[in-house]
DNA sequence: ATAGGGTTAG
């Protein structure tokens, strides 16, 4: 090594370390004018670092991430991959894909291993079928279908856009299947609610002496919650007394609804109270577990107790129990002064799901109008899942003409939906409406036979 | 110097 070499190594040692003991944007900020001074600008490693900062760090900053990156001239794959790391954790997903996009064929930035596992993650997330599609033609074009962590990623990718063939087709190829793969493949066969199919792969897991960890019983519990199966899920439970894994949050949390979800709310109780050191979901799936089984009065003195001991701070998931609560004890005056409460005390915005609770507690309590003049006024889009409770709302209290109204909401955003027409059907039928009936049923069968492929969202036209 | 899987509406 030179003696300029040496030097110049030395000065990047001293920044490096510098940057390592960054702890704000400001100073940060003030860090790289003094590298844009010293000529370090260009070196890879100092803007990597930098770029590490801004775009996934806690304190960090993506616009300032991505003026940052377009001065570096020839960014390498560690400042690429941080990039779209740090796109995916942004509202703006899809930025990592025009990232890729834009790098693809530069060859001082090959997309490795790394690049591929974070953007099948946010592919996940974004649930678009051919740019997956795409994706893995590239893996395997580059070599890269059988690494560990790709596989996996890829697995998990297929679980998310419900393509449960492609999921199983990869897993059966793996030669010897790591815990990550299984925990992937069941939790995909949760994702596509094949939910006996997730307890038959556990089953096999177990079989195949792979001792099964939080994640595995995470899963395996919500597919047991998810069909009630209780005998299995008792068993599970068993399972995790013989291991250390009794004392983990997480998989209390899912004892204890899995148990809920079974109807043993009291072994449910029993579990949560013996909880060291409840999280906020520990309180949420307990109140909503009480709540979904018509203890609304307990569920809301369980919130209430929750608050008074200053135990957690209520999200916005409590408030779905709280509302739930309020639903199911057909408290509708409470529901409005906790939906108040939820805004003005706790600055928690309304999601499309309490928006949710409230249509279904007014539709169930009879109140179709005040339902959809709720909708009609929310400063939010409604999704097909609120038109359908407030369907379901209107066939149980015989309110066809909003029913029909609603109908034509529900065309527009899903036209394919077979439960709709069971529902409209129904509706017109308990009404006497025998000709709306089998107008309804007919145009079923011709839907059927129209249903396009699944899968396609805005990022595909990109 | 970076990475994979999980729990909470209807």
């Amino acid at each position: 090594m030179s003696p300029k070499d040496a030097a110049l190594w030395k000065a990047q040692e001293r920044l490096m370390s510098l940057l390592k003991g960054c702890s704000s944007m400001k100073h940060l900020k003030e860090m790289h004018a003094r590298i844009i001074q010293t000529g370090f600008d260009q070196n890879l490693l100092v803007m990597g670092k930098i770029i590490e900062f801004c775009a996934v760090s806690v304190h960090g900053d993506m616009n300032y991430a991505v003026s940052v990156f377009d001065r570096i001239d020839k960014p390498d794959a560690f400042i690429l991959n941080t990039m779209i790391r740090g796109f995916g954790n942004s509202r703006l997903p899809e930025k990592a894909i025009d990232l890729y996009r834009r790098i693809q064929g530069k060859p001082n930035a090959a997309p490795d291993s790394f690049t591929f596992s974070f953007l099948l993650k946010i592919i996940s997330g974004l649930g678009s079928v051919t740019l997956g599609k795409q994706l893995h033609c590239s893996i395997l074009k580059l070599g890269l279908g059988s690494h560990t962590y790709v596989r996996n990623s890829l697995l998990h990718m297929y679980g998310m856009l419900k393509d449960i063939e492609t999921a199983h087709h990869l897993f059966e190829e793996i030669p010897n299947a790591d815990l990550v793969a299984w925990n992937s493949i069941i939790d995909c066969h949760v994702c596509c609610r094949n939910y006996k199919g997730a307890l038959d792969l556990f089953t096999r897991m177990l079989k195949s002496g792979l001792q099964p960890d939080d994640v595995t019983f995470v899963v395996a519990l919500s597919a047991c919650g998810a069909i009630a199966a209780l005998d299995f899920g008792r068993w599970i439970h068993s399972l995790i007394q013989d291991t250390k894994l009794g004392v983990s949050i997480s998989v209390n949390n899912s004892l204890v609804d899995m148990y809920a979800k079974c109807g043993a709310v009291e072994e449910a109780y029993d579990i949560f109270n013996n909880i060291k050191g409840k999280n906020i979901i520990s309180w949420n799936v307990m109140i909503l577990g009480l709540a979904s089984h018509g203890n609304g009065e307990e569920a809301l003195s369980l919130f209430r107790k929750m608050l008074q001991e200053n135990a957690e701070k209520p999200n916005d998931v409590t408030f779905l129990g709280v509302l739930s609560a309020c639903s199911h004890g057909g408290l509708i005056g409470e529901s409005r002064r906790y939906f108040d409460i939820m805004t003005r005390d706790y600055n928690i915005q309304p999601t499309i799901k309490h928006y949710g609770c409230m249509v279904d507690l007014l539709g169930r309590a009879g109140l179709v109008e005040d339902s959809y003049n709720l909708i009609y006024n929310m400063p939010i889009e409604c999704n097909a899942i609120v038109w359908r409770t407030l369907l379901a709302a209107c066939r149980l209290h015989g309110k066809v003409e909003l029913g029909d109204k609603v109908r034509k909401h529900l065309l527009e955003l899903e036209p394919y939906h077979s439960s709709d027409y069971v529902l409209l059907a129904n509706m017109y039928a308990s009404a006497g409406q025998w000709n709306e009936m089998s107008k309804e049923r007919r145009s079923m069968q011709e839907r059927k036979v129209k249903k396009p492929e699944p899968g396609n969202s805005f990022i595909d036209s990109l």
